[in-house]
RNA sequence: GCCGCGUUGGUCAAGGGGUUAAGACGCCUCCCUUUCACGGAGGAAUCACGGGUUCGAUUCCCGUACGUGGUACCA
């Protein structure tokens, strides 16, 4: 069916709307992972089509989460190539000819119907059993358009100026089949699809002819998109053998849908379960609506990649953690499920955690001194913070995390988790600390492992079990009960900060 | 309503006519750790239902149920 040695050309096609969801960047990342693996192109087009949804940032935001994710576009509005302009709205005039083209050849018609006209026609033949009537074969001789029209008619009507839209003429008494990559042979009976308008009254296509035309030119060669598009397929399947032949249609792919704990996944389930949708932040100009990302929860932009290719995919084998590389290796269109997943946030979670594990304390550092930084602690020793996220980061989920986890590396803890010693504390534990002050101001060498001898012989000398005071010691230096080993940190703080500690939190503890 | 698509533990899922039906997340128990994690060892939990086909169905076919998408001059 497909020229096998035609350069493989991708394609994904947001309208610039509103954020970006789960879904979509999935979508982009499969279509990215196959162009990758072909050495074919990734091209970005912009669906902006329906000028009354058309919103402000969109199309920027977009653009800045694939660069987020790492998964930029060979061709689009920022890096054209010799296939422009990539966004619709720009191509206007382009469409109309293909329209014209298909009345020409009896596959279209003009409509002349308001949209009161249609919105009557749909209540008036209303029934229970067919609630929503379509314009299609049984109604569109019913309705004023060029076929029930004459021919002087029509024209007359268009010179008038009226306003017209352009539908096809789906055919009666015809199955329409296809071979999706991943549902394999699908197929529809035509007389249940209805005449959608292709060219609207304000000229612009919508979505079916804008695809089609577009797809053509640009010369895909495979055409991924989400599961929701699969009921209109047999419009764009006639549509490709009306205009530009079969043979040349992109091999098609409809993704499942990624769905929230009950149901379709929505913004709302975001904010109601605490867990991001799209991927990065996203404040609606025109509502003010605020939806949370996964960039700014603290995700890393690999693991959000990682846990979106295996929301639906696998690659057969029991390794789940996977580079961008490694996608790309592994990466087949056929092993794409055909049912939705539910988004599981508790595993998305740990995949960062594998991340951020796997990762160096190097690669590290930028995310989070800026964290640190947001929240108003700026790090200048790049070489202290290093140290610090090495000894932490098994302790992170999110990055988020660090700042909690290395806080205290850099200032004294604010509050002090008290409760936890205060019930077990008595004038010999005051004595071992203030002590263990003095022991340790005249100490020389300051590592760890002196620290704790010191620390140890001491509490031996007083008689007092070592475990006891750990914890009364941890608190002082952290301010909680988390974190490294208590002398790994006191080494890490060093001697003055951490003598200081220890004698305000006597203070505190004898208050 | 009609049409399309789908259905393996709570979730992601491997598998696919004969298996003790992988693995991961989460949950539980234990070990390590006198903190929290990491790590390690175990455990509970699954083929939606009903008919076929077959010596044998989780696997193939048909129904039903359920879920999901579409049914716009939105994409």
């Amino acid at each position: 069916m497909q020229n096998s040695s035609k350069k493989v050309r991708v394609r994904f096609a947001p309208s610039p709307t509103g954020g970006l969801h789960l879904g979509g960047v999935r979508t982009v990342l499969y279509n990215y992972l196959f162009a990758r693996k072909h050495k074919g192109d990734f091209i970005l087009r912009i669906e902006d089509t329906d000028q009354t949804r058309f919103v402000k940032g969109a199309e920027q935001y977009i653009y800045d989460c694939l660069k987020w994710c790492g998964l930029e576009p060979d061709e689009s509005t920022m890096h054209p190539g010799e296939y422009g302009p990539y966004r619709q709205s720009e191509r206007k005039p382009l469409y109309k000819e293909y329209a014209l083209q298909l009345i020409k050849d009896g596959h279209a018609y003009f409509a002349f119907d308001t949209p009161e006209e249609l919105e009557r026609m749909r209540s008036e033949n209303k029934t229970e059993e067919n609630p929503s009537p379509q314009y299609d074969a049984m109604f569109r001789m019913r309705m004023r358009n060029s076929l029930t029209l004459s021919a002087a008619e029509t024209e007359a009507l268009i010179n008038a100026g009226t306003p017209y839209v352009i539908r096809i003429k789906i055919p009666q008494n015809e199955t329409i089949t296809f071979n999706d990559l991943i549902h394999h042979e699908v197929s529809f009976d035509a007389s249940v699809v209805d005449d959608k308008v292709l060219l609207k009254a304000d000229g612009m296509p919508t979505y079916h002819l804008a695809v089609v035309v577009d797809d053509f030119l640009m010369k895909i060669t495979h055409a991924f998109r989400g599961e929701e598009w699969l009921s209109s397929a047999p419009v764009h399947i006639l549509l490709w053998k009306y205009l530009f032949g079969l043979e040349h249609m992109p091999q098609w792919a409809h993704l499942p849908l990624i769905l929230g704990p009950n149901g379709k996944l929505s913004k709302r389930d975001g904010a109601k379960f605490g867990f991001p949708v799209y991927a990065m932040n996203w404040t609606d100009p025109r509502t003010q609506e605020f939806t949370e990302g996964f960039r700014e929860k603290g995700f890393l932009p690999e693991a959000f990649v990682n846990l979106l290719a295996m929301l639906g995919w696998n690659s057969g084998t029991e390794q789940e953690i996977f580079s961008i590389e490694e996608l790309i290796e592994n990466f087949s269109i056929e092993r794409v499920h055909k049912s939705g997943a539910k988004f599981d946030y508790e595993k998305a979670r740990w995949f960062n955690q594998e991340w951020i594990k796997r990762k160096t304390a190097t690669s590290l550092l930028t995310s989070v001194k800026d964290l640190l930084s947001n929240n108003g602690l700026s790090v200048t020793d790049d070489a202290y913070l290093e140290k610090v996220i090495e000894m932490v980061k098994d302790r992170c989920t999110l990055i988020s995390d660090f700042f909690e986890q290395s806080a205290y590396f850099f200032s004294a803890p604010a509050t002090l988790d008290l409760e936890a010693v205060l019930t077990k504390w008595n004038e010999s534990k005051t004595s071992f600390f203030q002590q263990l002050m003095a022991s340790l101001q005249t100490n020389s060498s300051w590592n760890a492992a002196e620290i704790e001898l010191v620390f140890k012989e001491l509490a031996a000398k007083l008689n007092i079990k070592p475990g006891e005071l750990q914890l009364p010691m941890r608190i002082m230096l952290v301010g909680g009960k988390f974190g490294p080993a208590v002398f790994e940190i006191a080494h890490t703080i060093g001697k003055e900060e951490t003598i200081s500690r220890i004698h305000y939190a006597l203070n505190k503890i004898n208050a």
